[in-house]
DNA sequence: TTTCGTTATTGATCTCGATCAAAGTGACCA
DNA sequence: TGGTCACTTTGATCGAGATCAATAACGAAA
C-alpha cells in the first residue's frame, strides 16, 4: 500500500461526518477532540474506479474501512468460476474484521468508490479503549446479519421474478432513505448494478435477470428508461411481486 | 412465560462454564464474583422438546439466550408456506439482539434443547458496564455473519449434491470440534436434522435431499446405518463433493 | 461517420430439481 | 400381534431457469 496512493481529503471541522459512521456516531457525535486527533492520525481515504478490486480473497488486510460513497460488493468464487455476491456495501457500511489477518472474500468496487480506511492495529487499540465504538460496530454487524438472513430466504426459496422484484425494492428503499424523500409515491433512480452483478447477487444467470426485468416492465410493475433508469409507479405492487411479508426487510 | 416453566439448574461453582459462553468467556474466565452474582440473578434455564417453537416471528422477546445443549434453528416463512432456515444454533451459539423488541424469525427446537436465558434489560445494562461482553458478542456475531455468507454461496450457486455434501461436512466438523477428536480419519455421528429440516436448510425439497443422500451413499462418499447414523470414510472426498475450496468454512 | 467493445436483449433447447404419487421402515401402543 | 403414525425412499413426469447462440443498443475512440 504505497503512500502515494493514499488520498487525503480536506478535513474541515465536521464535513465528513455524514460519510464516516465510525467517526460520526461513535466519536464525533460526542465531539471529543482527543479522540478526533487519534482518528485523524490513523485514517486515510482511498478511491477506486468501477470494476477495480479493493482486496482479493486471501490477501493480507491490514485495515478496516467504511464506504464513503459508491457501492462495493463482497464476492465469493468457487474454483470453477461460479461466483456469488455475499454482501452489498452502501455508503456508511463497514468492512473488515478486527482481529482477522486475511480477507475471506473479494471486495470489488461495483461503482466508483471512496472508502475511509483505518489501520487495523491502532483501530483495535482504540476499540478496546472506547466502548462506544465496539457497541456501534456490534450494532452494524447485527444489521448486516439480519440483511444476510433476509437474503438467504431470497436465495433459497424465491422465484427469479420475486428475486428481481426484491432487489429493486431493496435498492429503491435504500435510495429513498439516502435522499430523505417523502412518503412512497412514485420513486425513480438509476440501478447501480450491471445485469451480471444482479445475477451474482441473486444466484441467477444474467439472461434470466434480463428476461425477468423485461417481464416486470411489460407488466408495468417498473418503468425503464434506457437500461438503467427505473421508475416505480406503485411501490406496494412491487413489494407484492417480491413476496415479502409486511415491510420486507426493514428492521424493527 | 410462566414461572413454573423455568428450570433452574444446579449452579455449583463452575459446572456450567462449558455451556454458557457469555458467562464463561466474558465474565467467569476472570472469576469476578460480583459479576457472577449479577449473572446468577438475571439468568435462568429453559428446556424444550424437539419440534417445540421457542419464539414465533413477530413475538415480543424480552430475553437473549445461548444454547446449552441441543440444536435450535432460525426459520423464515413466506405467506404461502415456503420456509427457509436462516440460522443453525449449536451449543454455545447466541440468539437475540440487545435493543430489539420483537423476534424477526421463528426459533424452533430442532432436537431436545436447553437454553440459558438472560432477561434483556439487565443484560443490556451489564453489557454497557462490562466491555468484555460487548467484545465477545461482537466476536460471535462476526462468526455468525461469516457462516451466513458461506451459506449464501451454498444457496445461490451449489448443486443439490454439493449442498448435501456441504451440510454433512459442516455437521461433521462441528461434531469433531465438540468431541475434540484427533486428526481426520474416519468420522461417525448421528445427523441431528430430519430430511425436512435439511431441505429447509439447503433450499431444496425433502425428496431431493433423500435422493442425493442415497446417491452419496451409493458412491461411498458416506456410509449410512439406519436413517441417521453417518460414517465418513474419507473426509477429503466429502469436501471435494462439497465444492469447497481449501478448508471450506473454517474462519481465517 | 465508421468501427470497436462492452453491455443488454431475445430465442431455442436442455436439464436439474420440483412436484405428484406410491410404497417402505421402524417406533410406539393397544 | 397388528395397527397407527411419522419419517423416509423411490418412481414418473413436469417446468423454471440454465445454457448455447444470435442480435441489438450504446458509448468511446479514430
Amino acid at each position: 500500500m504505497a503512500r502515494e496512493q493514499i488520498m487525503n481529503v480536506a478535513d474541515s471541522k465536521h464535513d465528513d461526518c455524514g460519510a464516516c459512521p465510525i467517526r460520526h456516531r461513535a466519536v464525533c457525535a460526542r465531539c471529543n477532540e482527543d479522540e478526533r486527533d487519534v482518528l485523524d492520525d490513523m485514517k486515510y481515504y482511498r478511491s477506486y474506479e468501477a470494476g477495480q478490486t479493493v482486496v482479493w480473497s486471501g490477501d493480507r488486510m491490514d485495515f478496516v474501512a467504511s464506504v464513503v460513497s459508491g457501492i462495493a460488493s463482497l464476492t465469493q468464487t468457487m474454483e470453477d468460476g461460479r461466483t456469488q455476491m455475499v454482501g452489498l456495501l452502501l455508503p456508511s457500511d463497514f468492512v473488515g474484521r478486527p482481529g482477522r489477518e486475511h480477507a475471506p472474500y473479494d471486495v470489488v468496487a461495483t461503482t466508483d468508490l471512496v472508502m475511509c480506511c483505518f489501520r487495523k492495529k491502532p483501530f483495535e487499540v482504540m476499540m478496546a479503549e472506547t466502548p462506544h465504538i465496539a457497541h456501534r460496530l456490534l450494532e452494524m454487524t447485527l444489521d448486516e446479519l439480519d440483511a444476510a438472513r433476509e437474503w438467504m430466504l431470497l436465495l433459497g426459496r424465491k422465484t427469479a421474478r420475486e428475486k428481481i422484484a426484491s432487489l429493486i425494492a431493496i435498492i429503491a428503499r435504500r435510495d429513498a432513505s439516502l435522499h430523505l424523500s417523502g412518503p412512497e409515491g412514485a420513486m425513480a433512480f438509476d440501478l447501480p448494478l450491471t445485469r451480471v452483478a444482479m445475477a451474482d447477487y441473486l444466484g441467477l444467470t444474467l439472461e434470466t435477470v434480463s428476461r425477468q426485468i423485461s417481464a416486470l416492465r411489460k407488466d408495468e410493475i417498473i418503468l425503464l428508461e434506457g437500461k438503467r433508469h427505473v421508475t416505480i409507479p406503485n411501490f406496494q405492487k412491487l413489494l407484492d411481486e417480491a413476496g415479502d411479508d409486511s415491510d420486507g426487510g426493514m428492521l424493527n
